[in-house]
RNA sequence: GGGCUUAUAGCUCAGUUGGUUAGAGCGCAUCCCUGAUAAGGAUGAGGUCGCUAGUUCGACUCUAGCUAAGCCCA
């Protein structure tokens, strides 16, 4: 029975993962985490409510990846990292995918199916995928807590959402205003900006040039320009550049006298030029040449009034008829239209700059088109007609009184309704509800600026500007299927008032209606009672109006924007201030520290966050609601295009975790570049994340696992009971070597371990991912390539030595903190090392899972940072040697006397000497000899140190390059190296130099063939002796007979009797070196059958002579 | 049209307050190993750091402009 589970030849990660999954089900791992940290300060997470009514996809595995990372590793730190889920679940998304089902559209589609019927179908709607995303969480090894979700159309979570209304709305930050918005008239609804832009096409619209004739002066005109004819009568003033330049033109009218008219100075010569002759024209009379006057600034015109263009109606409540400065003004010449004439025509009812004005400018409303789009009663003859189609009348009536300077037709993008195509949408002021947050800008930035944004730009750049632009929040929709807003006014007086919980709405005096949602209850008991404050039920309730008992107050018919609801999840995740116990519980997840989602957050959770924190909760210390948060980029194709539906670019989730696993996924977007760029994400580069650093990881473990079975090293030996297998306990078990007193290598890679550890824990500290992976990536590197391959032999003897188990306990070691220190990156393998190494041998004295155990701490005793150096200087000798070798075409069989090394700062040396064995080893030379005549081989090449000497001596620092090339190198050296300091004269001035100051390189002299760099120069003795050949060929014997041991699948202890056929001159060299080859290759005898003929086995070539080798097992 | 971001080897990405030989992995070429073997490893080739101008003794790094791409918003 052995100690640890043999490792499968094939391991299956998908299939391990399975396991796992099942593991941390069964035994509530994610629980006991939580548990365990009970009484430890808390890490706050809060979680961006996903929406389930579509299918995840791969974005959603990168942040859920991101999500978890962090609070794994927390809660190894010592944290209790609560982590409550939530679903997003109202919204348009909801009621498109509803009318599609229903196969209806739009709000007379809605209406005539029932709007109760409506909102019960998107309630069922809501979680129509929620099983794919609970899969995906599940596979992905995401641990949160689904069974306390909350959930944004959940009454408890909505009545806090009024809560949070009712005290901006007594505040008088909620406010009714109006919004110009993409308007659907034969539909009556508003389209969301998606659908709009989903409607674009390529149409002809009539392009116009008006005539505003000065108030004062018949003779005076300003020019504008548009291609919405039908807003012309509903015009309240022009606006112009304030800063712009425009000229008045004189020019004859039709009848021969001259008027004046005011243009952009840019645009007068394009608008005036005279119009091109057509071939076969009679020969006219030249028209005379419009005149132009010197150019005035814009701000010369503001204030100027005009006479309306066609008398209608008046506007309401505030200025018109005047000429006002507005900054969207742009006067650009290269654009063929762009503001036409640099004098824009302003319907504060139709556009939305215009509006914006208008409010800003305090200007006048008029609106003459209705909901349907029709032209008002008050227009006339126009009236009744569809605005567009009254294009044309509107353009003759203009005709008629003078006003029309020209007219021409012009090609342009118009939005389309996407469901009924022939419907042209119009821009149309429509009432809505606003939150007053521009009134909070300063505070908005000031909370920001607090916040850890990762990547850093993100506040000042594209949050921090969006913030600056902050413009109040247009919070309602006139839709159905949301948080109802929850304002009621009374019908009479218009008074309003908000309401903050259902409770408090049946307090109110002469309450009517709730039967609706009674009757709803009778007809179908299963009726989820969350929809009792939703629409149509809510709408239902009215009651008696405070001062005016003839009155009712009514719910306004709207409900909020969902952002709003999702922005809100701080405190209505656990029903503030309503739910018992609530007070509580966001306090103690006030606010968050780590919060991560996508970069399209910035506009949208990111600051309905924030503006609502800001609001509710000012007098809370900043940063609010988030500390910390982690910007994710989007999952593009191999081609850096946006995966998306639409393009069918990329693979479900399912397909990766099936083929790879898990692990994989999760480490390729933890390693693959800063979670903040976009990842070119695909299988392939999956498996190569996976290769590189899991499989690697993997076949450590393998090795381990094999040759620790064979010796049957067990680490619970005389110490089962160890409580934390970190090494300090562990050092009560059989064997156990204290670290000092083991070998360098051993010494070294512990010493790795923790520098690893301590890098990772920095990094992971400071939301650096990208640092943590590469360091555990580099540590596995070390451990494979370079501890294991250099360790092997240790473990390859028979039975149990000193220095084997010391290699055992250090691998051990080494393998159990990388379970450890993966945990949060990779938690399943992680788990599956952990379960292998330590929970199945220790039994009950271990924490069941790696999720239970803390992150490795940084052992500072095991650190040893000069080893570390001189081991990287004696690999970069290693590389130097092997190129060298290359280049001499020398097979590493071949022994070689020595190797020559000449280092530029020779006092690096000396402390190498216990490493050097080992670079003799890897290279194969019987002896590294540092020289002490240098420069028979090299020259030296001193350089100024920039860094160092630049900022003292400035622009002489090109100068000092040149003398020091040129001067006595070897005079230089030997003056820093008695007196500490060198003098050098550059430009006639001395310069005294530190050692410091200069830098030594090395440039191997002509004719030595030799590898260098960075001041290392290494030379190998390549001549070869008698000696050295018959090493080699008694090595290649050796390769030869082992692989052949391979070949039959032999135990690798079993014992061989060893047969070689050779030459006599092999055979000697053979004989001569008995010993080394039968430990070698486990041969208890070896016999030399003759030198011709093979025994049978294999054959080999030792040099030019070749031979043939067998052997039969001993008994 | 505005804002933000990105541009480094054939591909995917690093590059720490500006310091003079710009790194990794993959791929490629050549080769090694064969007791971690449906694995492992070495060496090498490959870059006017998007373009232009500027600041500086010195720029992949700072500034301005331009070009291209992505995202967000109009």
């Amino acid at each position: 029975m052995s100690v640890f589970k043999a490792v499968p030849e094939r391991y299956d990660f998908p299939a391990e993962e399975a396991n796992i999954v099942s593991f941390w089900k069964e035994r509530e791992i994610f629980v006991k985490s939580l548990e365990r940290r009970s009484g430890s300060p808390t890490f706050v997470f809060y979680e961006g409510p996903p929406t389930a009514n579509g299918m995840p996809h791969n974005g959603h595995v990168l942040t859920r990846v991101i999500k978890d990372v962090f609070p794994r590793y927390k809660t190894m730190r010592g944290f209790r990292v609560p982590r409550k889920a939530g679903w997003d679940t109202h919204g348009l998304p909801v009621e498109i995918e509803v009318e599609k089902a229903l196969e209806i559209s739009g709000k007379e589609g809605i209406l005539e199916y029932g709007v109760e019927k409506f909102i019960r179908k998107c309630v069922d709607s809501v979680f129509v995928y929620t099983k794919e995303w609970e899969e995906l969480t599940e596979r992905i090894g995401f641990w949160v807590d689904l069974s306390e979700a909350y959930v944004t159309f959940h009454k408890s979570y909505v009545e806090s959402v009024w809560w949070s209304l009712k005290e901006l709305f007594d505040k008088g930050l909620l406010y009714e205003d109006r919004k110009v918005v993409w308007w659907w008239p034969q539909g009556g609804t508003v389209l969301s900006a998606a659908e709009v832009g989903e409607g674009y096409r390529d149409v002809e619209d009539p392009s116009v040039f008006i005539r505003f004739r000065d108030a004062d002066d018949p003779d005076l005109s300003y020019l504008a320009w548009t291609t919405t004819p039908w807003t012309l009568p509903s015009n309240v003033v022009l606006a112009v550049a304030e800063a712009g330049q425009y000229v008045e033109v004189t020019t004859a009218r039709e009848d021969g006298s001259n008027e004046r008219l005011v243009v952009a100075a840019d645009l007068a010569a394009k608008l005036f030029a005279p119009p091109a002759k057509k071939k076969g024209d009679e020969e006219e009379a030249p028209a005379p040449e419009p005149v132009f006057s010197d150019p005035f600034p814009g701000s010369d015109l503001v204030g100027r009034r005009y006479r309306q263009l066609l008398d209608f109606k008046e506007p309401e409540g505030g200025k018109a008829f005047e000429i006002v400065a507005a900054d969207f003004v742009v006067i650009d010449a290269s654009q063929d239209h762009g503001s036409g004439t640099g004098i824009v025509h302003i319907a504060p009812a139709f556009g939305e700059d215009d509006y914006r004005i208008a409010r800003e400018q305090d200007l006048g409303y008029l609106q003459l088109v209705d909901e349907q789009g029709r032209m008002t009663a008050e227009t006339g003859e126009l009236a009744g007609k569809f605005c567009k189609d009254a294009d044309r009348e509107i353009i003759a009536l203009l005709k008629g009184n003078g006003s029309l300077f020209r007219r021409e037709s012009y090609r342009h993008e118009y939005p389309y309704c996407p469901r009924a195509k022939d419907d042209p949408l119009i821009q149309l002021a429509r009432p809505a509800w606003f939150i007053g947050t521009s009134r909070f800008k300063k505070e908005l930035l000031e909370n920001n600026s607090g916040v850890n944004w990762y990547p850093e730009h993100i506040r000042d750049g594209r949050f921090g500007k969006f913030l600056e632009g902050n413009v109040d929040w247009a919070l309602s929709r006139e839709r159905f299927w949301g948080t109802p807003l929850p304002v009621w006014r009374c019908d009479k007086t218009g008074h309003t008032e908000a309401i903050g919980s259902y409770a408090e709405l049946l307090e109110k005096p002469g309450l009517e209606g709730t039967e609706a949602w009674q009757k709803a209850v009778e007809e179908d008991p299963g009726i989820s009672e969350h929809l009792q404050v939703h629409k149509p039920y809510i709408d239902e309730i009215t009651y008696e109006s405070p001062g005016e008992p003839a009155g009712r107050m009514r719910r306004v018919t709207e409900v909020i924007d969902c952002w709003y609801d999702s922005g809100a999840m701080p405190f209505a995740q656990w029903g503030y201030p309503h739910v018992e116990g609530s007070e509580e519980q966001f306090s103690a997840a006030f606010p968050a520290d780590f919060i991560s989602e996508a970069i399209d957050q910035t506009r949208g959770w990111f600051n309905s966050l924030l503006v609502e924190s800001t609001m509710l909760h000012g007098g809370r210390e900043s940063p609010h609601p988030y500390r910390n948060c982690v910007v994710l980029g989007h999952v593009c194709d191999k081609n850096g295009v946006k995966e998306s539906k639409r393009l069918g670019n990329y693979t479900s989730p399912k397909e990766a975790f099936d083929t790879h696993g898990a692990d994989a996924i999760r480490w390729y977007f933890l390693s693959q570049g800063h979670p903040w760029t976009n990842a070119r994400y695909g299988l392939d580069r999956v498996a190569e994340a996976k290769k590189d650093f899991l499989i690697r990881l993997q076949n450590v473990y393998s090795f381990f696992n094999i040759y620790a079975n064979i010796d049957n090293f067990d680490p619970t030996r005389g110490n089962g009971g160890a409580t934390d297998a970190d090494g300090t306990t562990l050092a009560g078990a059989e064997g156990y070597t204290e670290v000092a007193s083991r070998g360098l290598m051993d010494r070294w890679i512990l010493s790795e371990l923790h520098l690893t550890t301590r890098r990772v824990t920095d990094a992971m500290d400071g939301y650096d991912l990208l640092s943590s992976s590469r360091a555990l990536f580099a540590f596995v590197d070390n451990l494979s390539n370079w501890y294991v391959r250099r360790s092997r032999a240790r473990f390859w003897g028979s039975g149990m030595t000193d220095d084997k188990l010391d290699a055992f306990w250090t691998l051990y070691e080494c393998l159990v903190t990388v379970s450890r220190l993966i945990a949060p990156f990779t938690p399943f393998f992680a788990e599956v090392l952990y379960r292998n190494l330590v929970a199945e041998p220790f039994g009950d004295s271990q924490p069941e899972s790696v999720h239970l155990t803390d992150y490795p701490e940084v052992n500072e005793a095991l650190v040893d940072e000069e080893l570390s150096r001189q081991m990287a200087l004696a690999t970069e000798l290693v590389a130097l040697g092997r190129a060298a070798r290359v280049e001499a075409k020398l097979r590493v069989r071949q022994p070689l006397r020595e190797a020559v090394v000449v280092l530029a700062d020779m006092s690096r040396a000396e402390p190498l000497a216990d490493l050097l064995p080992l670079v003799e080893e890897e290279l194969n030379v019987k002896e590294i000899r540092f020289t002490e005549e240098a420069e028979t081989y090299v020259e030296y090449v001193l350089k100024p140190n920039f860094k160092v000497i630049g900022p003292r001596i400035g622009a002489l620092v090109q100068k000092l390059k040149a003398v020091l090339l040129a001067a006595d190198a070897a005079a230089l050296r030997a003056s820093l190296e008695e007196r500490g300091v060198c003098e050098v004269e550059v430009d006639g001035e001395t310069l005294e130099l530190s050692p410091e100051e200069i830098e030594v390189d090395l440039a191997p002299r002509a004719g030595y063939d030799a590898r260098s760099r960075e001041g290392k120069e290494l030379l190998l003795e390549t001549a070869v002796d008698e000696e050295l050949v018959g090493e080699w060929w008694a090595r290649e014997v050796v390769a030869c007979v082992n692989s052949l041991r391979g070949e039959r699948g032999l135990a690798y202890e079993a014992r061989i009797e060893l047969k070689v056929a050779c030459a006599r001159e092999l055979r000697a060299a053979l004989e001569a070196r008995e010993d080394y080859l039968k430990g070698e290759t486990l041969s208890l005898s070896v016999k030399y059958p003759g030198e011709e003929g093979a025994p049978g086995g294999k054959e080999g070539k030792a040099g030019e002579l070749a031979f043939s080798i067998d052997f039969t097992l001993s008994e």
